[in-house]
DNA sequence: CGGAATGTTGATTATATTCAACTGTTGTGG
DNA sequence: CCACAACAGTTGAATATAATCAACATTCCG
């Protein structure tokens, strides 16, 4: 591979930036960084690197060295496990302000899952270095490090417990519950799918037909209508009694 | 409830023991206190109490609070997702000088899981606050806490992954190949099954009716022989193959 | 020994996948 | 700006996979 497109090799083709301004505004905004000095954040932030990468793009490999904690500008991209014959299944859809990597680029670990952009992205690389430093000496930055990784940690036994054992439907019905406004009550409620539905369908991990079908399903029992990727609630209770 | 039989509360029927020599022996022996100071040991171990479970016995459940984290002195537990109808998911087996909960105690999340006791244990429950204190004033304490979130973390991702997508002839063959010691070539190799048959087909996310089934299969290739729990991998670059 | 837990087997069925063909959408270069 | 290619979504038919139900055999423990 001659040209490296990833983010362990100098993509040239976009601007490969230094600016410090800017990233010491993406590391400070990141949860990882809540309440660090700005001292400690510009420290950390004149080591890392700002990438950027176009939609359908790979940021970082399976089984690759990751070179550091990456974290996201702007854009959005897909945490996925490649399956055989192009199928994948996705474990996390990572957007602006969040960040990935931390539990493989601390342990030095390979990339367990591939990463790619879902659109145009900047994203910035934080060397490991850097990170395992100021762990040693801020307190409150090994905390929010910790946090960080016991909550993805809940979050993917959560993610499990949503997957095992329940139907197809139920997952989805589940998720689209889950996108409605926490405060609008059992109300009609209009809500804006964040991805493709084939997208959505490796997050959820059926196929892109099933997915189809299912909605379909749904809507003819009107507990939602759907025009485009926007989806309108008819029916919060019902839908979440399917849920289950 | 009247009487507490979980590790919330203290249950009679056993001592329930402030050993000081044996709890220390215990957390000493964690993985999360490798390289920890005698002094800071003793510090936590001091803290900490013992309980004993007879196999069966439900030591933390679902939903409830965490009291810290739970050490394993002897005996075998399983972490389940319970689903309806008795069905229930395993996440991990836990044995003798592992620990679990540090994600949920340490957010002070209620427990995702519920712990049972596969064979009778002994196990040390310590508290939430020393650790906390210790991971402020212990810098290998602290890095010792961060490497076991982060194993765990991608612990969970490869569980995912190799779930993901693979039929379960698959999941079974990974597992069996996993089992056979690595040093063996491709000889046959006699391997015990840790865990009955129905928990290890609740672990591989099977029904235990299936796992028999699936076994036959394997039996019938000549990939396998079994006597009770007792199973010999007769050809295992065959079963490698088979596993993907 | 007796009873509970564990494991086996067969028949049936639910669930979602696969394959294939087709429609609609979007963004790009001529 | 339009044509066209690549992508996203829909639909139907056939199929695979493992779950469920039910009955029975075996092993383990007290």
């Amino acid at each position: 591979m001659l040209q490296q497109n990833d983010v362990n090799g100098q993509c040239g083709a976009y601007g490969n930036g230094r600016d410090h301004r800017l990233l010491e505004g993406i590391v400070s905004n990141l949860p990882l960084f809540r309440n660090v000095s700005p001292a400690n954040v510009a420290l950390v932030a004149s080591q890392a690197r700002v990438e950027h990468f176009r939609r359908g793009a790979l940021i970082v490999q399976q089984g690759a060295p990751l070179p550091g904690v990456i974290a996201i500008a702007y854009g959005l991209a897909k945490l996925v496990l490649p399956r055989r014959k192009g199928d994948e299944r996705v474990l996390r859809f990572v957007g602006a302000n969040e960040s990935f990597g931390e539990a493989a680029a601390l342990l030095e670990r390979p990339c367990p899952v591939d990463a790619v952009a879902l659109a145009d992205a900047m994203l910035a690389v934080i060397p490991v270095r850097p990170l395992r430093q100021l762990q040693e000496r801020d307190c409150v930055f090994a905390t929010n490090l910790m946090r960080a990784l016991a909550e993805g940690l809940l979050g993917l036994i959560a993610d499990i417990d949503a997957n095992a054992g329940r139907s197809s439907t139920q997952r989805l019905a589940a998720y689209l519950e889950s996108l409605a406004r926490p405060d609008s009550g059992a109300a009609a409620c209009a809500v804006q799918l964040p991805v493709t539905k084939t997208a959505l369908a490796a997050r959820l991990g059926i196929t892109k037909e099933t997915m189809s079908r299912l909605l379909r399903e749904l809507k003819e029992q009107r507990l939602i209508a759907m025009d485009r990727g926007s989806i309108t609630i008819l029916d919060r209770a019902r839908l979440a009694g399917i849920a289950n």
